[in-house]
RNA sequence: GCGGAAGUGGCGGAAUUGGUAGACGCGCUGGACUUAGGAUCCAGUGGAGAAAUCCGUGGGGGUUCGAGUCCCCCCUUUCGCACCA
């Protein structure tokens, strides 16, 4: 092929040699810094962040570059703005992916890290992508987790971590404790093994403390609609009521239930508690204390997939009762695994007439079924064969002075009734759990904290950070539930800040959860030794503009992100609580309508499609096969398609710009197809509307060529700055070639004019009894009147009336 | 089970507030130029029909002059969460 670059005229030109102009560019670029970001002194600054990513061995894969592309044409369009564009990239390369795939290989993360970072590095620059290197970080680098270490230590000041023995999920195979939301399905999301129940001393968050702000201030947030659900259903808020129970003959003792039916109250024909409450020793019965304790081994071994998985309501009378606070009955205490120690008191009300969990139990132990709501006109004494739960129209019975009101009325009366007892109060609960950060693992941060014998759990103090991460050998996990660490007596030997006492460090490492919690915040004050993050530069850029990542981390990344900025903001450090102000989620790229899997061999490498193809064809053609937000399928032959479209355009301004071919006023047809693409395009790139931006590219291209016209530079020369977002490399060489001085990047989006847009004449549709007869080409201002006698004087639309027309609907502009 | 999203040609996908369904691209058909064509260019391409015309957006109802779009009932796919009281 050819690498001439030369214009040759546009029927003999078979493409242009994308390999040389690309790599002139990008050596362009890093000689003049153009996408470098003076973050200190920008004027207008624009944060445009994608989701770090993890920099696996087997490289750069095609679903990350979709999103860095994606990312990169909304940061250089906002550059073309005006925008002082800061579009930083690092690496998410701490973990227990990186761990185990050292593990498997043989070799030290420590030693694999840089590697895979360099592959990484070189594979993105040869993207194109405006990224700003000089401000790139890796979480695994000291001067990165000194910081998370220090965002340890302001969470500790502040009473957010805590330490706690807890019941924990553990992974037999990755030998880990995982938190609640890495267990998926009762099983390890890593590596799908079951999930069994330990007791570890673990560190804690108390994101929970911010369930109601994480919720509530996400309708302030432009991010897409179902990110959002997903955090609120996350976070989980429900309203109900807190009800306390007094034990039968033990005046000291009483049992606090939530509910979010507190109407139902009049139905509760026993309690039950999660096998894991602590009042259950003292409420056992002693004639029931062998039942009880043999219920309880069984369901303290049996882990956690086995007990999700109970297909019968398992349980056990304890022996103890409770009275009933509405009608002072006695009511049987159980105990059943079906309740959860996490979620609400750890104890339940139990109303099986409305609520099929309750039901099935009460069937299985025969226990009694009372009925407190029905549905309109229903008879109350009918038997019920499934939980009645029924929640907003329900009406109220058995229920003494509430029967009759509806379930919503009773919800809010009978609480307040409870109240005046002393029996209850409305509660809002939420699902939201603290963040468990101890991770019994090496490839992490060292958790900055020293333990004395005198001094308990102390910081390590801010002035010795890091505590470095040491190079051991050994880093493989074993069955201890200790970390690594912990089998190096010189690391963690250490004297106490407080006494100078031998003590011992912390040896586990924290979640990578906490690592990706700030990074946003490092960005722009990478090369700053002093401060995690420069508080006027951090004024400046924070939060960040706009925010692009996997849908995979909608939730937890997100939701980590947001609690610690939170904290920042609470204690002052930084003046916003929101760190991103937009977020949209990409899609996932399938190939050929099926998942890309190693196993299936059909794994994209964007490598050999850029070498094919190029960055600049590979990139737009990323962007075209479906709507960004969606993702789309990834299909070979199609890119052809997209590298003709960059072919034409370069044969085109190669044309336009030949000295030979004397400069020609511009087409006027032609001039408003290019003012309605440069409105679209401009329109479309915010929306993330990619596809059909580029398609519009590819229709004005049409336009321009139509009946072997020779375009002219007026209509090719806008064109090349609405392809630069998408294909930058023949931009800048198109930009240079007609004579631009300059980065294409430096330069302002054109502008259109609305006046000529609208065309004088347009096609008005004309539709008889509802169906399309044809369209006349009218005036654009043509009134009704007018239009009518217009369209029945064409005979191929008059004939499809019988008479008159009976009923005329006109919409100016559009429709007869 | 709960919650979200989506079903449009051979394929990927377009369609402001209801207003020409199928933009754009792939593929396919024919033609031009060619020693050649898996290059390039031109024309065509939802289905049926010789044509007029009719039928077409998962299925069935409905609202409307007019529905891919709005309402009701189904079916399918897919992604989250899952004994959350």
């Amino acid at each position: 092929m050819s690498n001439s670059v030369n214009p040759t005229p546009v029927e003999e030109t078979p493409g242009y040699d994308p390999s040389a102009i690309e790599q002139k560019w990008q050596e362009s670029w890093k000689e003049a810094k153009t996408n470098v970001t003076d973050v200190a002194n920008a004027p207008d600054p624009f944060y445009a962040l994608m989701m770090f990513p993890y920099p696996s061995a087997e490289g750069l894969h095609v679903g990350n570059l979709f999103a860095f592309v994606g990312n990169d044409i909304y940061g250089r369009f906002q550059r073309l703005q005006g925008h002082n564009v800061f579009e930083p990239l690092g690496y998410d390369a701490f973990g227990i992916h990186s761990e185990n795939y050292a593990l498997k290989v043989g070799k030290h993360p420590m030693d694999l890290i840089p590697q895979n970072i360099a592959n990484f590095r070189r594979q993105l620059e040869r993207a194109g992508l405006m990224v700003d290197w000089t401000h790139s970080l890796s979480t695994t680098d000291p001067d990165y987790y000194r910081w998370t270490q220090w965002v340890f230590l302001q969470l500790l000041k502040q009473g957010l971590a805590y330490k706690k023995q807890a019941a924990v999920n553990w992974c037999p195979s990755c030998k880990t404790v995982l938190a609640n939301e890495q267990v998926i399905g009762g099983a390890c999301e890593r590596c799908d093994t079951p999930v069994e129940q330990r007791f570890l001393s673990q560190w804690f968050f108390r994101i929970s403390d911010y369930s109601a702000r994480l919720l509530s201030n996400l309708d302030k947030l432009d991010w897409s609609e179902t990110t959002k659900t997903a955090q609120r259903n996350w976070i989980g808020r429900s309203e109900g009521a807190e009800l306390t129970f007094a034990v039968a003959g033990k005046s000291n003792e009483s049992i606090r239930v939530f509910t979010t039916r507190p109407d139902t109250v009049f139905g509760a024909t026993y309690l039950v508690m999660a096998p894991e409450h602590p009042l259950v020793p003292a409420l056992t019965n002693s004639l029931y204390k062998s039942a009880v304790d043999q219920y309880l081994t069984r369901s303290a071994k049996q882990d956690v997939v086995a007990r999700k998985s109970n297909t019968e309501k398992t349980g056990v009378f304890t022996g103890a009762h409770a009275i009933n606070p509405a009608t002072g009955k006695n009511i049987p205490i159980w105990i059943s695994d079906y309740v959860l120690m996490e979620y609400g008191t750890g104890a339940i009300m139990a109303v099986p007439g409305h609520d099929e969990r309750d039901f099935e139990f009460a069937q299985v132990f025969g226990l009694p079924i009372v009925r407190v709501v029905v549905g309109e006109g229903e008879d109350p004494s009918t038997q019920l064969t499934e939980a009645f739960t029924e929640n907003e129209r329900g009406i109220i019975v058995n229920s003494g002075e509430f029967d009759g009101t509806t379930v919503a009325t009773a919800k809010r009366d009978i609480v307040t009734m409870l109240e005046q007892k002393g029996a209850g109060k409305p509660v809002v609960n939420y699902r939201l759990h603290d963040w468990c950060i101890s991770r019994q693992r090496y490839w992490g941060p060292p958790i900055p904290i020293i333990y004395c014998d005198d001094h308990g759990a102390v910081p390590v103090p801010e002035k010795d950070l890091p505590v470095v991460l040491p190079y051991v050998d050994d880093f493989k996990p074993d069955d201890s539930g200790i970390s690594p660490l912990a089998r190096h007596e010189d690391w963690y030997r250490v004297p106490c800040p407080e006494c100078g006492k031998m003590s011992r460090r912390e040896t586990d490492v924290s979640d990578t959860f906490l690592d990706s919690a700030w990074y946003f915040l490092r960005y722009p004050s990478v090369g700053i030794d002093e401060v995690a993050f420069d508080a006027a530069i951090t004024k400046k850029w924070l939060p960040v503009d706009s925010y692009i990542g996997g849908n995979e981390h909608a939730v937890l990344h997100l939701l980590y992100s947001r609690f610690i900025t939170m904290v920042l903001s609470d204690m002052g450090i930084i003046d916003f609580e929101e760190p991103f102000t937009r977020f949209r989620a990409h899609g996932l790229i399938i190939r050929n309508g099926a998942k890309m899997s190693k196993s299936k061999g059909n794994v994209v490498i964007p490598d050999h499609y850029i070498e094919k193809w190029g960055a600049d064809a590979f990139r737009t053609y990323l962007m075209f096969l479906g709507p960004f937000e969606e993702g789309g399928d990834f299909r070979d032959a199609s890119i052809s398609g997209v590298k003709r479209f960059l072919d034409r355009l370069w044969a085109s301004v190669a044309v336009a710009c030949d000295s030979a071919t004397p400069d020609r006023p511009a087409d006027e047809d032609v001039m408003r197809k290019l003012h309605q693409t440069i409105q679209k395009v401009g329109d479309d790139i915010p929306k993330l509307s990619y596809n059909t931006a580029v398609a519009a590219m590819m229709e004005y291209m049409n336009a321009l060529r139509r009946g072997e016209r020779t375009p002219s530079r007026a209509e090719v020369e806008p064109l090349v700055q609405l392809v630069s977002p998408f294909a930058p490399h023949i931009a800048e060489e198109l930009w240079e070639k007609m004579g631009k001085t300059g980065s294409v990047f430096d330069a302002r989006w054109p502008s259109y004019d609305p006046g000529l847009i609208a065309a004088d004449k347009i096609d008005l549709v004309v539709q008889i009894n509802g169906k399309t007869r044809g369209k006349l080409s009218v005036a654009r201002d043509i009134g009704q009147d007018d239009a009518v006698v217009a369209a029945l004087a064409e005979d191929s639309m008059a004939k499809f009336l019988s008479g008159e027309p009976k009923k005329i609907i006109f919409v100016p502009g559009r429709l007869l």
